[in-house]
DNA sequence: ACGTCGTACGTAAACGATTACGCCACAGCA
DNA sequence: TGCTGTGGCGTAATCGTTTACGTACGACGT
């Protein structure tokens, strides 16, 4: 059975009046604040403990003008890097005596329902934005409520954030199929469905070029695709690539959702990978593992748990609001990248790759 | 630059000041109760607007002894049948004008201390636990919150609740196992971890026993191991069974994640799949399709938008307060189950299946 | 002309805490 | 003894709303 809605069963004044003080000294006894005697303070925690009384949040909250929340924003909780990094940042906010309030923005229209009613509802003293690109105007939302921003997985204006270097995972991603003997190589880049833009297409592409013009190699515009984020997308532009004569002899996704898709459309047409083509991915997602893609990978949880310590930084003052904290990544060699088939067509070596052999053990290049 | 911590810049009475009225008749503008004229009314609501000014919502709970907010308690937000929980819960009750509160308690040790400071508390209407087993000290201190109670993804006590029925999805795994012609059939199972018992492992225990004893086969306790949540338990696991002599023809695991780390034992032990050795899990995981594992399907969004409405609804008084709901789940035939070989060797069907045919078309059984 | 009623609005009392301020008793010191 | 300082505690103001109640006033019926 439940009381009235909201109400406790018990407030401060009741506790007061049943240990025979001022509810002044019951507030300073439960918030350890000085002016209580030890023996009386230890006497009103026990009865507290004994009526099962806490303090109301709203009220308490109310008189000190404190909020303690953050509200975190993610557009997309069942994906596994968002999720990762939400359970980061859960992490490092543990202990921070902060409540969470979790937001999710699947389409633009609820991206902009939570930017119009954010400073309505509730009152948070921080944002924490998960991977997605937010307009002008939801900006000045965010500065309405005067909550500090932190952006995860991430780049956004110059908001303090947690991400990593796109620029470098590509390059990372694309010299590996460049040092394996690739000039043909195609990416399939993702959007990701928003009409904003966001910076991370865009610098993984800029990876990509540069990667290829400081090698020498040209960039040949008609192989580099664009396909929905995911795995769907991954195989509609690994099929596009495949009609492009002659097909690219290597190809860098997006991502690893994007590269399984692209690995699913070379199995219905029959192209042996690596042998036939090489694809790289970036992430390290765990799918990576079983489908032994070579993938750069990415702390997921580990930037989560900077983006929440930055933001617990920030409101204690002790970082500079402008931040922006780049993690590493790393090349994770499987069994999906090879140098490419021999143009004269000679003695293929076609030997059965044990597919699973380089899940023992990683080569970690830089 | 942000003003003092929480108070708001413009607060009720600047505004009734600015519109020349009684706070009251802002309140009543702002919160569409009659008593203001409709000129004023739209006055007052301009007027905030252009100051941007919203309620403190801390000082209006405080009033109104409302509360509007569910905690969601989660044990591994990472984790994808959890996380895909979260996502049909925050679908289902996005529209409903509530805020969500998350808690994750990855650790026995979390777990208590979310149950003993109950953070949560006086704050929230409702809680919703995902998939965790607390003890009675515990249920204990979820009544001191007054909150409604729902659990997603498992049955606890007389809480409403949402899940699959864990002994009929077992039986699908087992039967299907039986009807392929299995005899010496072994079983994973995980415990989960926690030092408490949940019901899933027995249920699904349950449901496999009951299963081979309806076929008359014989359960041999030494071919049923328990090994820890995951894919390494998974890999202990099927190691311990293939030291058996002889090993069973095939495995039902307690989830697909289990089965996948079996498969990599497999794999690592040469034993060839499914000719060798029959593998079964549950849940019908994404990576279920990549390893091409014969599963049983259960809709874990589906389960989370279940518990949401539930939720809502008994909010509502539109439900009973002890409602379960189980949700239907289904066996995907793929590629990890076939025939065991026949018992005296001759000519192996050991042409290669093609690993991928069942994806593409998934026969569902009953 | 006089009650009566409904509407629009203001006044003020909550809601449950925190905290500045004041009071009192007692200890220390001359 | 008289003065001052301090620790322990109570009083009351306050945080920003909501809402029960009161009042003023125009409309209406008789």
């Amino acid at each position: 059975m439940r009381s009235m809605p909201g109400r406790p069963a018990v407030n401060m004044k009741d506790l007061a009046r049943e240990a025979g003080v001022s509810v002044a000294s019951v507030s300073r006894a439960l918030s350890d604040a000085p002016g209580v005697s030890s023996s009386t303070r230890r006497r009103i925690k026990e009865l507290a403990a004994s009526m099962s009384y806490t303090v109301s949040p709203d009220a308490s909250r109310l008189k000190r003008g404190s909020r303690n929340r953050v509200a975190v924003v993610v557009r997309d909780i069942a994906h596994w890097a968002y999720s990762s990094m939400l359970q980061g940042i859960m992490g490092s906010l543990r202990n921070a005596d902060l409540d969470v309030l979790l937001y999710q923005v699947r389409t633009e229209q609820e991206r902009r329902r939570f930017f119009e009613q954010l400073p309505a509802r509730r009152q948070v003293d921080a944002v924490i934005v998960i991977a997605f690109p937010i307009s002008d105007e939801e900006r000045q939302c965010l500065e309405l409520m005067d909550a500090a921003v932190v952006i995860a997985g991430g780049r956004l204006g110059d908001y303090p954030s947690v991400h990593i270097d796109d620029v470098a995972a590509a390059q990372q991603a694309t010299n590996h199929l460049i040092l394996a003997g690739h000039e043909r190589i195609g990416m399939i880049n993702a959007g990701g469905d928003w009409s904003l833009p966001y910076s991370q297409p865009a610098d993984r592409l800029h990876g990509f070029t540069t990667a290829m013009e400081a090698a020498g190699l040209s960039v040949i515009p008609e192989l580099i695709v664009e396909a929905p984020w995911g795995r769907t997308g991954g195989a509609e532009g690994m099929n596009r690539l495949l009609s492009i004569a002659p097909p690219p002899t290597a190809v860098f996704a997006f991502s690893d959702e994007v590269a399984i898709g692209a690995l699913r459309s070379l199995r219905r047409a029959a192209v042996t990978v690596p042998s036939g083509m090489s694809v790289v991915g970036i992430d390290d997602h765990p799918m990576a593992e079983l489908s032994d893609l070579t993938t750069v990978h990415q702390a997921a949880e580990g930037q989560g748990a900077r983006a929440g310590q930055l933001l617990l930084d920030i409101l204690g003052d002790n970082a500079a609001p402008g931040t922006q904290i780049t993690t590493p990544t790393h090349l994770v060699v499987r069994g999906t990248t090879a140098p490419p088939r021999p143009k004269r067509p000679q003695p293929a070596d076609d030997s059965p790759r044990h597919i699973y052999a380089s899940t023992e053990i990683d080569r970690k290049w830089g």
